[in-house]
DNA sequence: GTGGTCTAGACCACT
DNA sequence: GTGGTCTAGACCACT
């Protein structure tokens, strides 16, 4: 009965917030360590979800910047592939 | 006839701005970069400028950070010999 | 005259601790944000005075793990070119 | 897989254009800042490549005036090590 | 106007 | 939860 992994429950959470529009644009959304801090999981958790997101086309991420959400043009088949999981 | 040089002429401008009480308490200042643009001179004359005024006690530098405004009332006598010159 | 940088004496520092046999063999050295937390100093200062200790011989470090004091009897030519400085 | 670092990336070009004999002698080599620029990365990313090329002795650096190609004849044991990574 | 040091704070890779 | 990389942008030291 394996339940839904923390990371996945993030990423669900996240990826609503972001196909209802929320982080607009290019806007930058809360890093690892304020996720984590928020949704009381490891770094790690977040990261694993925010992984998805970028499997997803939702996000992109810049090493030493920050994550960013994904123009919503930009969704690609692999996303609803994985949406549907 | 040796004229002001140029890192003094600053010295005093930024100096009358801080004790006019623009750039109030713990302030930042602008960046020696952005001094040299709006001046025109170099960052060699701008770091001079601010050599003075750390001298005077009205400004404090911290690496990596910036300029500060000191508080007024650490100003020391070394500030008052100097501002006669 | 071209003062000592902040990191090479945090170095310094930890290098006479390690001489001196605190940390004997693969004991476990505090981690960087402690370090950084303890000297008041940034991260990256604490990983450049670490840098120069790998360099000594001194300590070898492992990713996700931490920072190790390496065995006395390990000590190579590159060090002692560097202890010389 | 852990892939190559970007400094890395930019020391292996550099490398590449010093032992094919670009920048002879003690020709100059391009600033910190322009390398930058020209690699889409930071100051500091230069710099640890400009690191990796001092440790082969293949460049030296000035402050105040630059980095500098340095002869092919005064390669040292510790360059040919590193060589090997 | 160059290289040197330092900060604060991101994400990355590994355990 | 550690060390590794990277960014952007300050001031410092030297020429």
């Amino acid at each position: 009965m394996t339940r839904e992994p923390a990371y996945r429950q993030l990423a669900r959470t996240l990826r609503n917030a972001l196909v209802q529009g929320r982080y607009r644009d290019g806007v930058r959304l809360p890093t690892e360590a304020e996720l984590a801090d928020e949704y009381k999981v490891s770094r790690q958790t977040v990261r694993r979800a925010f992984h998805d997101l970028v499997a997803d086309g939702l996000v992109h991420r810049v090493r030493g910047r920050g994550t960013f959400a994904t123009h919503a043009t930009a969704v690609t088949c692999a996303s609803s592939a994985r949406s549907t999981t």
